[in-house]
DNA sequence: CTAATATATGAACAGTTATTCATATATTGA
DNA sequence: TCAATATATGAATAACTGTTCATATATTAG
C-alpha cells in the first residue's frame, strides 16, 4: 500500500489515471478489438482483402458453414468493420475502410507474421 | 452452390483462398487481438503509456484489484504486448515497443475515439 | 530467521460467445 | 403463385474467460 516508489512513480501513476480514457471509449475500442480477435472473423477479413464477395465465397475462403460465417458478418457489420450491399440474390460483403486492414498489417508486423500476399 | 456470380467473382474467392494466412499466423494475431480487447487489459495498457509502473500503481490507475490486475499483466506479458523487470519487491511494467499503441491509436482514429492525452 | 510487503497463482464460479441445427426471409425465374 | 437459391436468425449447447478468494512465492528490513 505504501510502496518503495520514489515520488515520482507516484506522479506517473496519477498521470496514467488522470489521461485514462472514458468508460466509453474503452468500450468502443475494446469492442473493435473483440470483433477482429476470433479466429473465424480474422479469416473473413482477410478474405475481404481481396474485395467484395458474396456469403457464399467467404465461407469458401475462410472456412466455416454458412450460417456460421453469416453470423460473424453480422457481428463484423455492426463494429463497422465490413459493408453489406445486396446484388440479386447475393449480398456483397467488403470492408468498410482501410483502417483495419491498417491495424492488421500493423499487428502483423508487430508479430513478424506473414499475412500472405496482397497481389499476385 | 452455383452462384450466379460472373467469373471474376470466383477468382477472386479463388484468390482470397490461396491467399489465406496459414493457421498460425491467424492464432497469432487472434491471440494478440483478443490480449488487447479486453476493456480491463486495454485500461492497463493506457495506464502504461505513460511509462513504467508496477503492479499497485496499475491497479490503482487502471482500477481493479492486485489479484485482478496480477492475471491481466499475465496475459498481456505472454503475448509479448508488456515487459516486466523487478526492482526490489516491486516488479515494473511497461509496455514492450511502440506498436502497440501504434495499433491503439489507429483503431481510435478508425472509432473516431478521444484516447486522453498523450503528455501534458 | 522472522515479519512485512509486493506479486503471482490455482481453483471455482459467473458471464460471454461461437457453432450447430432448424427455420425464416428475400430475391429470381418460370 | 411456386420452386429454387441466398442469406439471416433464434435457440441450445459447449467452450472459453475474467474475477474473486485463498494462498504461495519472493524480496527487504530488522
Amino acid at each position: 500500500m505504501t510502496c518503495n516508489h520514489e515520488p515520482e512513480h507516484r506522479i506517473a501513476a496519477e498521470l496514467a489515471k488522470k489521461n485514462m480514457p472514458k468508460e466509453e471509449e474503452v468500450e468502443k475500442l475494446s469492442g473493435l478489438f473483440k470483433a477482429i480477435s476470433e479466429p473465424s472473423r480474422l479469416k473473413i477479413l482477410f478474405a475481404l482483402r481481396q474485395g467484395e464477395l458474396c456469403v457464399q465465397h467467404v465461407a469458401e475462403a475462410a472456412g466455416g458453414t454458412q450460417s456460421a460465417v453469416s453470423h460473424q458478418l453480422r457481428i463484423l457489420k455492426a463494429n463497422g468493420i465490413v459493408r453489406a450491399r445486396r446484388e440479386g440474390q447475393n449480398i456483397l460483403y467488403s470492408l468498410a475502410d482501410g483502417h483495419v486492414v491498417a491495424v492488421l498489417e500493423l499487428a502483423a508486423v508487430h508479430l513478424k507474421c506473414d499475412m500472405g500476399a496482397e497481389n499476385e
